[in-house]
DNA sequence: GCCGTTTTCGGCCCGACTGTTTTCAGTCG
């Protein structure tokens, strides 16, 4: 059972608690375990193996037991029994907008129903209108809610959101009365995939910002409207809402709804500390009342005795504590790239020639690319056999000589790691490829210990420089191959193999917790953006978002490094 | 149910918005 197995059952638990009535901080506590053991950068089956349960954030002695009996024996008998007192189907409830714990509560119990199906064949034949406290608009409500989950498809990718969200703030921007506008929440983060769009808008008089706002195109319904809140859905199901502050309180909002949520815990207890209590409007001073109110967020730290702690890091993961202490790392900057290590051209399956996507490259200040083309057995993206190869040695060295020392062409493979493990060409003709990417792309679905071993196999191969996209996962449709990373991670820091952090936002792959896990382990890393078309070498602004979250500086990552450092690494490693 | 550099008990964010009410409950972020 794997962490993401575990998260499931512990947040099914709480919202059938919540259904229950239980005390909310009970359900808070479940939701909180599933969400640490999510962003675990272990297995809890390895601490549990270790009789370290109780090390996990968020999990206590009754959780602990829990968790040691669904390893033990796969079953919880604490779940069986609340589905006898609550039936399952009722969690599934929770994801209509509109209705929460105790309109399902009471809906349930009044017409004994547990399917979606149900309810809205209830609500269609106007049952729900008389039941108490709902009334024609909430039956509507509803009805429009199960509508809304039918087109929805859960979070989106960074990718798709940011643009979207760029878009919304340039249109607030030109209303009346705005003095700014920014984007807050998980997308200031930079998460990987963002729930709604949530975005902040400085004004003394919002009305017209409310109106720019929920006249946008696309928007397909105003889920609310109001002076300081308002919300919309897209036609394409996606949600955003916008708060609206004084100028003034400009500062303590952003902070305010950048989150996280326990980064903000951490940061109020810090202000009731020195005798400020804080909220999105203003600090407090507990002992007279007074306000102080802050323009800029930085002024929210800096009355904490704090630096600015940059967005990507406010996940409390220890960037508190590293402020407070001064100790912030100096993160990558997008200018800091001065290589991309992974690139596809028409040679497999990308759109530009050599020529055309080295110019691309040397365009947006790369000093280094490789070409990693793919390799024979990959045969849906036209891969390459080893006489190819000699050809497109040939090709790159033609391009080299046109541009000179523009830009350094390293002739690579990103070369398949095929589902016994073994790599698509033999190890003397890896050894004279400039660079060897290696990657996965079939039989993902392989069980943990054949995939995790097949992955070990291409760790350990000293011919190997970076493992590509090391899960395979795909935002929001694919999770990666099933593998151990804890063990990946380790043999990667034994073989100084380096990992990528490939920059597409539907791969980010490795994600941002096991990217600051490798670099702990003194594993390099290797930002690159797989691009297969010229618009796609942009997208590198994303895999510094990630590297960035992993508290990344630019000494970690291959890419950073001078022409000298990165060929002498290349050659060293064979 | 979890947690602790003021606590092993008593906190755990709370305010805006909506709909159904007639002063408030539920949902949401």
């Amino acid at each position: 059972m794997n962490n993401r197995q575990l998260a499931d059952i512990f947040t099914l638990i709480a919202n059938l608690l919540e259904i229950k009535g239980e005390i909310v901080y009970k359900t808070i506590a479940y939701r909180k375990a599933a969400e640490n053991l999510l962003h675990l950068p272990r297995e809890a089956s390895d601490y549990w193996r270790e009789g370290k349960l109780l090390e996990i954030p968020g999990v206590g002695k009754a959780i602990a037991e829990k968790i040691d009996e669904l390893l033990s024996t796969g079953k919880l008998e604490f779940l069986e029994k609340l589905n006898n007192e609550i039936p399952t189907e009722l969690a599934t409830w929770l994801n209509v907008p509109t209705l929460g714990p105790k309109k399902i509560a009471m809906i349930w119990r009044t017409l004994g129903i547990t399917r979606l199906s149900q309810l809205e064949a209830a609500a269609k034949s106007g049952k729900l209108r008389d039941l108490p406290g709902l009334g024609a608009k909430s039956e509507a409500a509803i009805l429009e809610g199960l509508a809304s989950l039918a087109r929805r498809t859960g979070r989106i990718s960074i990718g798709r959101a940011l643009p979207l969200a760029n878009e919304i703030v340039a249109a607030l921007k030109k209303a009346r009365g705005v003095v700014d506008a920014q984007p807050a929440g998980s997308l200031r983060r930079m998460r990987s995939t963002v729930g709604d769009l949530d975005i902040l808008v400085a004004a003394n008089d919002s009305a017209a910002a409310m109106e720019t706002f929920v006249n946008l195109p696309n928007v397909s319904r105003v889920l609310g409207k109001g002076e300081f809140k308002s919300s919309v859905e897209f036609s394409d199901g996606v949600r955003a809402q916008v708060w609206a502050y004084p100028p003034k309180e400009f500062g303590t909002a952003l902070q305010y709804a950048t989150g996280s949520k326990d980064h903000n815990v951490k940061i109020r207890q810090l202000a009731l500390n020195k005798g400020l209590s804080l909220s999105d409007h203003s600090f407090k001073r507990v002992k007279d009342g007074k306000e102080i109110f802050c323009a800029d967020e930085e002024d929210v730290y800096r009355a904490l005795g704090l630096p600015w702690i940059p967005p990507e890091l406010r996940e409390d993961r220890g960037e508190v504590e590293a402020a407070q202490a001064n100790d912030l790392p100096k993160l990558i900057l997008l200018k800091d790239l001065k290589a991309d290590l992974q690139m596809h051209s028409t040679w497999s399956d990308g759109k530009l020639s050599i020529a055309e996507m080295a110019r691309a490259a040397a365009k947006r200040g790369m000093k280094v690319i490789a070409f990693t083309d793919h390799s024979a057995s990959l045969g849906v993206a036209n891969g390459l056999t080893m006489d190819d190869h000699k050809k497109q040695a040939a090709e790159i060295k033609k391009v080299q000589k046109q541009l000179g020392d523009e830009i350094l062409i390293l002739h690579a493979s990103e070369v398949e790691i095929k589902a016994d493990g073994s790599l698509d060409y033999p190890d003397e003709f890896l050894a004279s490829l400039d660079l060897v990417l290696a990657s996965l792309h079939t039989s993902l679905r392989q069980p943990r210990e054949k995939a995790t071993e097949r992955m070990l196999n291409a760790v350990r191969n000293p011919h190997v420089d970076i493992i590509g996209h090391p899960t395979g996962r795909l935002i929001p449709d694919r999770e990666g191959a099933d593998l151990d990373m804890d063990a990946v991670l380790q043999a990667a820091a034994e073989s100084g193999v380096a990992l990528e952090i490939n920059a597409n936002p539907a791969r980010l792959d490795l994600d941002d917790a096991y990217a600051r896990r490798a670099k702990e382990l003194g594993i390099p890393l290797s930002i690159n953006t797989d691009a297969h078309s010229e618009a796609d070498m942009d997208l590198r602004f994303y895999g510094v978002a990630i590297a960035r979250r992993a508290w990344l500086t630019k000494n970690d990552a291959i890419n950073c490094w001078s022409t000298d450092k990165l060929l002498k690494w290349l050659k060293k490693r064979g």
